[in-house]
DNA sequence: TCAATGACAACAGATGCTGTCATCGGCAGG
DNA sequence: CCTGCCGATGACAGCATCTGTTGTCATTGA
């Protein structure tokens, strides 16, 4: 028999979840995440550097996209590179229930909307280098990553609300949207 | 004479910008803040709700941009409103050698990286409303802001490496190249 | 068998941030 | 001139976050 129960990590997850959602990210403390996970204080940031990163450890979206674009075909427009690659994210929203949770936790704290900007932001810089990677002047792929990554919560924000679609069906016509917008208004006649 | 100095605010604002610049934002502490500019740790809080917001407390620029939209010709796109509202921002940006300190400051740091990204939300919350006030859905309001906010980001970025051209002429030749690049690609002959 | 390593606890301390009350000068109104 | 209120600040106590350090016990592998 293990001297601890196995997944500390993971234990340490679902307990900041479930205490987040119950009594809100400032009323719980680390140390009661920690002893509902059966660990203690000092245990939960060998695992964590901080309180609100129990909510952001997880890479796999990162680590997905940058797979996707380095794998995209050479022929395609690096813009297009990148919407394929978000169109394909909502493979790692699987449990699409646990999104949602998370998703109103966070909405529900400023502190945690703020991590939740900076590691949208490390995703950026992550899809920038993969970008110049391909040959992109770094300027320009941060700011094509950044038009996609608008295109991409607009997908995303319709396909939580109704997800019969798939996300890059959202994706498309978003993309569409964005080009109707930018287009010179239709000629006036005067 | 006045029983205390005037400017209190002030003064902790450039005590701040000193000690971040010079011995960087964690190894600063909001007692030596306070003791710089006079004042006590408390007095700090009086002030600023926490340490870094002593940074970001100015709402001019929030304020001048919703003034902008809302003051914006209604016979404009709603994109067309941002994009000359953005292109003005150079107008706030006024002493441009405190700007580029200020931004040095914040790039060094993740917690303050962490909170412009928090204060650029803010505006783009506020000028969603202002769309809203004019008649645009609230999805493709924000939709369409961050993407005028990237194009921003793109001028703004230019702007601050080569002074010599206008803010706003930046953004037309950033909207420029979004066009292109958004444009479907170039047909090919096969 | 034994040394190295991994996973954790225990303790101490700096700092961020908050609540509460006292203090002191300025400013009416009498 | 007195008096009493107001508003900015100081003084102090207290909790929570986060860090450094050290000790303890299993597991692993030669």
């Amino acid at each position: 028999m293990p001297r601890w129960e196995s997944d500390a990590q993971g234990r340490l997850e679902r307990a900041a979840l479930d205490l987040f959602e119950t009594q809100g990210f400032e009323r719980t403390s680390v140390a009661q995440i920690a002893r509902t996970a059966g660990l203690t204080e000092r245990s939960f940031y060998r695992y964590f550097p901080d309180k609100r990163e129990v909510l952001f450890a997880d890479k796999k979206l990162e680590a997905h996209l940058v797979a996707q674009v380095e794998a995209a075909d050479p022929s395609l427009t690096p813009f297009e590179a990148l919407l394929t690659a978000l169109g394909t994210a909502d493979e790692i929203f699987r449990p699409r229930e646990f999104l949602l949770r998370r998703i109103k936790v966070i909405a529900a704290n400023p502190a945690l909307a703020e991590r939740d900007l900076i590691k949208l932001a490390d995703i950026a810089d992550a899809l920038a280098r993969a970008l110049e990677r391909r040959g992109v002047e770094p300027g320009a792929a941060r700011f094509i990553i950044d038009v996609a990554i608008a295109i991409s919560r607009r997908a995303t924000s319709r396909w939580l609300a109704e997800p019969e679609a798939t996300l890059s069906e959202l994706v498309a016509q978003a993309a569409a949207e964005l080009c109707e917008a930018v287009a010179p208004p239709a000629p006036t006649v005067h």
